[in-house]
DNA sequence: ATTTGTCAACGAACTGGTTCGTACTTTTTT
DNA sequence: AAAAAAGTACGAACCAGTTCGTTGACAAAT
């Protein structure tokens, strides 16, 4: 039984990003590496975390005196369900006109096309 | 020249579909079909269809005296720029893996596999 | 020992979006 | 003609999310 994923809010979800990419982390490693594209207070950064703690988004290591923080959920079933709510939200549920805009309004190169192909074959034999 | 389309909120977004589905309506056509999902007031769509208004989203036929507003947008374009936000919110702006996931997460029928897998065929003759 | 730096905690302000009550105008009905 | 209904406009409240300043604890450097 896993609990479903928590949707994140756009700055939470930036957060999220950089604790999937360095693993556990302190405030200050999350500010650093945010603060290279935009540019926002640490104790913006600080607050959030909390937040997301309260929300079950991280855990937290409270066992050194600057706390460690980490994703509680991973990428993909979070990447599942915003896209799950994006589907609801403007493709009436169907996750196969989302797939169909996002392939032909996006130029993939062949490399990814074919990553594709691979996919859908796999879920055509899965199917059977 | 085409101007981008305008990233609705979810309200609007809501109220968009109906327009879409039902071509130009008036306030009371909207609140009666959105009022079948979730119960919200008469006045309620009207503010939002007045704000959309303002942010070029629909537009309006003010002669008669029931407004009658209309799409200022394409369903197409705006699912686009929807995912467009959502590819670079959560799938560092790859629409391939934004597709990947979509694909391995939702059981699609094979109606639906088989209509995918035609663009992925016409995207790969294009590109040649 | 004092100063300086680092950290968590918290409150306050601000933003965009949503919701609705109320006021006012124009029709339609009686 | 008066009352009721249907419509627009608008302000106010409210909510979630974001941003940051300030405070106080603790640790490190002088």
């Amino acid at each position: 039984m896993t609990t479903d994923p928590i949707r994140p809010s756009d700055g939470e979800l930036a957060i999220l990003r950089v604790l999937w990419d360095r693993g556990p982390s302190t405030v200050r490693d999350v500010h650093a590496d945010l603060s290279k594209g935009r540019d926002m207070g640490y104790t913006t950064v600080l607050k959030l975390m909390q937040i997301m703690v309260d929300k079950g988004l991280v855990t937290r290591d409270e066992s050194a005196r600057s706390h460690v923080y980490q994703a509680a959920q991973g990428e993909a079933p979070t990447q599942a369900c915003l896209l799950r709510e994006l589907m609801d939200k403007a493709f009436e549920g169907s996750a196969a006109s989302l797939v169909l805009r996002a392939l032909s309004e996006s130029p993939a190169d062949p490399a990814e096309l074919a990553a594709i192909q691979a996919t859908l074959d796999r879920l055509r034999k899965e199917r059977r």
